[in-house]
DNA sequence: TAAGTGTACTAATTGAATTAGTACACTTAT
DNA sequence: ATAAGTGTACTAATTCAATTAGTACACTTA
């Protein structure tokens, strides 16, 4: 459900927010969904049980899932942190149009790229 | 000319390597300019020379300047290396694409923000 | 010759991330 | 009641990259 990837030299507990982040605000993870436990994980990923906790508590701090005591950590309703991450990935795409103005690269070449990476679309990667 | 942001958690050298790197390929340091010496630098921001030596070794291994020993380090003829920060910035654009269309925004969305960000462009920001 | 430049090297320090280990409280199923 | 599974809280040790510190050497220019 979730892998590690070594040559990424972010923390390992923020590599798993992000992923968990991504399965949950994209639809993949649905309300009331239960998380694996942190030790079930931690064996999953060969990775100590403390980091993914340190992780689940991230989650939880951010509001994408709540913890209830003896049973485990669920996904809460997230509806409205999807606009929260359409905002963050607006705010990601201004940063690349800045840098991209900077560079002489035009409005309209930008999009045209968009043009191409939806066509491309549904491709087998990553 | 560069400065250092501690609340950021990339190394040192690698916001001083990035901050060059974009006076460079955006033409605000020209091929021949001389760049500030090693001791100097170290002294302006307040750093080991050992970290700006770091970087300047990283930007030569790279070809944006090159070393005459006794005399200083200077700026490369760039011309070639537009490019590759041309493409460097549309693979960025590709990945904001990827996780724009998987959180459901559109092309057309994507689009008209691009118009807004041209529009508000040369603000006094950063 | 003196001052300024880059280069090379080793050692020490720092700090965050990760790992290790333990203990405790709660829930569920038996 | 008991056992197994869950989250939580702590402290200590380890690891690793980045940074700092210090020194020495070679070259250029004035």
């Amino acid at each position: 459900m979730i892998l590690i990837d070594y040559k990424d030299s972010r923390p390992i507990y923020e590599q798993v927010v992000d992923k968990f982040r991504l399965l949950i605000v994209n639809g993949v993870l649905k309300a009331e969904d239960k998380m694996p436990s942190v030790r079930t994980l931690a064996v999953e990923l060969s990775i100590n049980p403390n980091t993914i906790q340190r992780a689940y508590g991230e989650l939880e701090r951010r509001g994408y899932i709540y913890t209830v005591k003896g049973r485990g950590n669920f996904v809460s309703d997230t509806e409205g942190y999807k606009d929260e991450y359409r905002s963050e990935i607006f705010g990601r795409l201004d940063e690349v149009c800045d840098s991209a103005f900077k560079a002489g690269i035009t409005a309209g070449e930008l999009k045209d790229r968009i043009d191409k990476v939806k066509e491309g679309e549904s491709d087998d990667k990553d």
